[in-house]
DNA sequence: GATGTGTTACTACGGTGTAGTAGGTGTGCT
DNA sequence: AGCACACCTACTACACCGTAGTAACACATC
């Protein structure tokens, strides 16, 4: 029962990811639009199938066009991202900055316990 | 005079100038044994000698051995990093991302302080 | 001087960031 | 009905990056 220990997201995947984590499922051009980060429209549209294939997100069509939602969760997401800010950013334990963000109401009660669950569990597996 | 825009910090970049800002120059075994994450030695070297062809770090020989440093600040590596954080992890203004740590001692005075130059320069060039 | 131990140089290979181009399709205009 | 336009998808591309193997060279040691 345990979850494939997803493959590692890049600076580009999790910039995407937070999009479809805001709302979702989404095409494209509202994805690209939201992103607004100059990229052309195809980079866009490569990134997000890419990341289809790698089944980071889901793909569907809807009425002709695709529509893309994450099959990764905000706090699994996150909790690498967490590790690296923590040792090369803040210089601090994971839990501390997590404990940053837990005072910010960008996050959910929900989302910061399973982060905070997703951190230690991964920490124990020595 | 301005400071040519360094060339977008890789995450792996980001963390081999982690440890020369500690201290430097330093040798590649010794750059190695820092950073001490799985690499094999030959890609902590290629790594570095990627990195000084493209102008982050210096390297010169000392009794036959390369030694680096880093060619750009700490402040001025951080920045782009800290927009990341702020805009994706913490949604947050990256003026108050730099708050956030300005409270930890993980950054001394000068550096909070010209980070806060370098964000709101880089700012203000709309 | 042969052997080991570490260093540097060269090569490699799949993945990622980024994007161009071509070909398909719906929709409106005429 | 026929065509143009706008927008979508598929396919292709290419340099750079993450990661590392191998070969060749250098110094110390036996």
């Amino acid at each position: 029962m345990r979850k494939k220990a997803l493959p590692e997201l890049s600076k580009t995947e999790f910039t995407v990811l937070n999009v479809l984590w805001k709302k979702n499922p989404l095409s494209v051009r509202e994805i690209h639009d939201r992103l607004n980060n100059g990229w052309a429209y195809t980079t866009t549209k490569t990134t997000l199938d890419r990341m289809a294939g790698k089944g980071i997100l889901t793909r569907e069509s809807a009425h002709g066009v695709f529509i893309y939602a994450p099959l990764v969760g905000r706090a699994a997401g996150l909790v690498q991202w967490v590790k690296f800010i923590a040792d090369n950013v803040f210089d601090l334990e994971p839990a501390e900055v997590v404990n940053l963000f837990a005072k910010r109401k960008t996050y959910s009660d929900e989302e910061i316990k399973e982060l905070r669950d997703l951190l230690s569990r991964d920490d124990e597996r020595h």
